[in-house]
RNA sequence: GCGGUAUUGGUGAAGUGGUUAACACACCGGUUUGUGGCACCGGCACACGUGGGUUCGAUCCCCACAUACCGCCCCA
């Protein structure tokens, strides 16, 4: 092998591209219905863009950024995710304006990159469809954007989802918080382990969903964040957990769900699935949350946002699972040609059965009339039409309905004419 | 970045320190004349991830690297 892909990348064949399709529509379906509608930014930023949204002590940042020196000794990176890229795109083009309609709603799909160790449901290369809502603290809006990420879901036919939410409040609660954790936890420090003794003091926050047994066993009476929210955010979150409640949303509060990046404010969420694709144990497929002070960070006014980004190769994992069989499409039609005297005369044939809007295919390997009817089969083709030089001295040609056997002549002027009218007459 | 497992043709795979690297599927060709899905016959790995080493000799032993998968970190 001389050259393989990069690693933790993957080429998406055409058998698998009709899933990502289908993924894509049905997720610009659901969202146009929200009335969001499609940005696209650029796959690179200026290294400072997710410096400045993610937070230099994120290991986004600090060790998974994809960046690089471009030949103008600009400091590029690969976008890591999306938000960053939307905001920065939000201000410079004011689309905070007065001209524009608030909330401000827009999703996004495509590559996004971290230099980390590929496993499953996780590459260097992966993807995410996000979805962004600039200009209101409303927490109704944190509601329509949960809403839309389980209606998303449950149209793509996903069981077992779960919604968690929790609240990291402002920018007070924070501090609060931040503080009373790291004085209950130090009096443990010599117990936790040796990730936690480091986060202690980066992010103390990240202890809280520490994996390491004891670690847990320690934060089981570490104080609640949501006894540190300050009454806005407090009334936020109850106006919150109120709304989804009203509208049927089943959800479950976690007070120690933190997030990697440092702009979420208030409401953060994620939809995990429990299924066999992963081994049944939890994944998160959808991730998001409140980023009240992003655009400010930016150099836009004091606006709000929220949004969320759902991991695309996790969803098809999921998708895998339940309906593997997506067949391919079969073709319309395919021109058989029995001597190389035939080549134009069923080329035309052949598209103007293409330009009526019709799939349609011939061979170019110069194969015997027997193996072009087996390429047929293969396509699956649901008519052959056979071009010879004694059919074409009659102007008629046999036209084979694949899946009966049934054969017949058809003028070639009717086939280049109606094809349409000439498939549903054999199809009866 | 750390740890574990793996790497044989288009695919699924068997296999041994030493003559022709099983078998199956797929594919190609054929079974007389221009028609598919069946059957039969034939073909199809200068080669066993890459580079070194050990050895008279390695696909099979050792080392390094690459990649994949799993776990940790972290996360979508």
């Amino acid at each position: 092998m001389r050259y393989q892909k990069p690693k933790g990348t993957a080429d998406i064949l055409p058998s698998d591209s009709k899933k990502w399709q289908f993924v894509e529509q049905t997720a610009q379906d659901v969202f146009e219905s929200y009335n969001f509608h499609e940005i696209r930014t650029p796959i690179f930023e200026s290294y400072d863009v997710f410096e400045r949204s993610s937070g230099e002590s994120s290991d986004v940042v600090s060790k998974e950024m994809y960046d690089f020196y471009d030949k103008g000794e600009r400091h590029i990176a690969l976008r890591p995710e999306g938000t960053a890229g939307v905001v920065r795109a939000y201000v410079e083009n004011k689309l905070f304006g007065p001209e524009q309609v608030k909330p401000y709603k827009v999703y996004y799909h495509g590559p996004m990159f971290r230099y980390e160790r590929p496993q499953s449901g996780r590459q260097r290369q992966f993807h995410q469809i996000g979805v962004e809502a600039f200009g209101s603290t409303s927490p109704q809006l944190d509601v329509e954007v949960m809403a839309m990420a389980e209606q998303l879901l449950s149209k793509l036919q996903i069981n077992g989802m779960k919604l968690v939410i929790n609240s990291l409040g402002d920018a007070k609660t924070r501090e609060d918080y931040h503080q009373a954790l790291v004085d209950y936890l130090t009096p443990f420090e010599g117990e936790l382990s040796e990730d936690s003794k480091r986060r202690l003091g980066t992010n103390p926050l990240r202890i809280l969903d520490s994996k390491d047994q004891h670690d847990q066993e320690i934060v089981q009476n570490a104080p609640t964040i949501l006894d540190f929210l300050t009454p806005e955010s407090e009334a936020h979150f109850e106006a919150v957990k109120d709304g989804l409640s009203a509208l049927g949303i089943d959800f479950d509060v976690d007070h120690t769900m933190v997030r990697g990046l440092d702009y979420y404010t208030d409401t953060i969420f994620e939809i995990m699935v429990t299924s066999p694709a992963f081994n049944n144990s939890e994944m998160t497929v959808i991730a998001g949350g409140r980023y009240d002070g992003l655009v400010k960070e930016f150099g836009g006014p004091e606006e709000a946002g929220i949004g969320f980004g759902i991991g695309v190769e996790r969803l098809l994992l999921l998708l895998a699972q339940d309906n593997d069989e997506v067949t391919p499409a079969p073709l319309d039609c395919y021109v058989v040609k029995t001597s190389d005297n035939v080549t134009t005369p069923a080329f035309e044939i052949l598209q103007s059965i293409r330009r009526a809007g019709f799939s349609a295919d011939q061979d170019y390997l110069d194969r015997k009339v027997k193996g072009q009817f087996k390429n047929a089969d293969r396509l699956q083709a649901r008519f052959v039409i056979t071009v010879g030089e004694s059919e074409l001295a009659q102007q008629q040609v046999p036209i084979k309905n694949m899946a009966t056997g049934v054969q017949v002549d058809v003028p070639v002027e009717e086939i280049k004419h109606d094809f349409k009218a000439v498939m549903a007459k054999l199809s009866e």
